[in-house]
DNA sequence: TAAGATTGACTTTTCAATCTTA
DNA sequence: TAAGATTGAAAAGTCAATCTTA
């Protein structure tokens, strides 16, 4: 038999909402950071990888946590090296491979974009659920990683 | 006072995982599309919104449904216009207006397209929750938009 | 030969300016 | 003047090929 084996209802809801819930937030949270003449979540993100590593961190290592294409990555650290927030070098254990540290500059802009962060997000996610549907999306999102 | 109204540990967590749990599932639907040599997911939604419409679709409508920038779907159309999969038609109520309606080749595509994504959607997401917890997923999802 | 990373060529997205009609 | 949509130029993402070292 080649039944095809549709989605339920519910999954393709819950779906179809997964999708878009994290497109509004995200939406809203990037404008409200361009409000504020701030970068994209997307530099947040390296930057705040790179400070919570506390120390330099393979390029590759980076780009795994963040889910992002070796050459995406690439030339995401070409434009955040040229405008001074972070920094390669040459990997000590191993001459193929470099290691991206954070700046001085970089440290200071992540802690310039957390708090207009984590006011939009409280506003956008925090404000819209009681600590224990929090709590449940948490543990339910969990189970699709 | 300026205290920073920071999101609860719960809040974080949750949305970190709705972004990343987001980002896993599209990007192994995506694969399994591309594998399958069809067109990616950002197709598939305009063809299913054209779709489930039944009949042509104000373009300002069909971007706002898609949560899509006026030029980025301008674009967006040419490419799948040039490709056969939908047309776009003068308005008859306002002549600024241009609407969409999908092509029978759009149609079809669709079409060949669902069952990929029915079986990558089941195993991405559906295979990993009960029906209970994806109905509970959906409730809280719906509380972000 | 394979892993880590970069690069050239191409596609898609973004921003600001523009065009047309309400 | 404002709304609907498009467009040129610039930025970012993608694919395949390449370079260097393991």
């Amino acid at each position: 038999m080649t039944e095809t084996t549709v989605p339920s209802a519910a999954v393709q809801t819950a779906w179809a909402r997964l999708v878009r819930a994290a497109d509004i937030a995200r939406a809203g949270i990037e404008a409200d950071l361009k409000a504020a003449g701030l970068p994209g979540l997307d530099r947040y993100d390296v930057l705040w990888e790179l400070e919570r590593a506390g120390a330099p961190v393979r390029q590759g290592e980076l780009g795994s946590r963040l889910l992002l294409e070796r050459y995406n990555l690439s030339r995401r650290l070409d434009r955040m090296a040229a405008d001074g927030l972070v920094e390669r070098r040459a990997c000590a254990d191993d001459a193929r491979a470099a290691v991206v540290v954070l700046t001085s500059k970089g440290r200071e802009l992540r802690a310039r974009m957390w708090p207009v962060y984590a006011a939009a997000l409280q506003e956008r996610v925090g404000d819209k659920l009681s600590g224990r549907e929090a709590a449940v999306l948490g543990e339910l999102l969990l189970k699709l990683m």
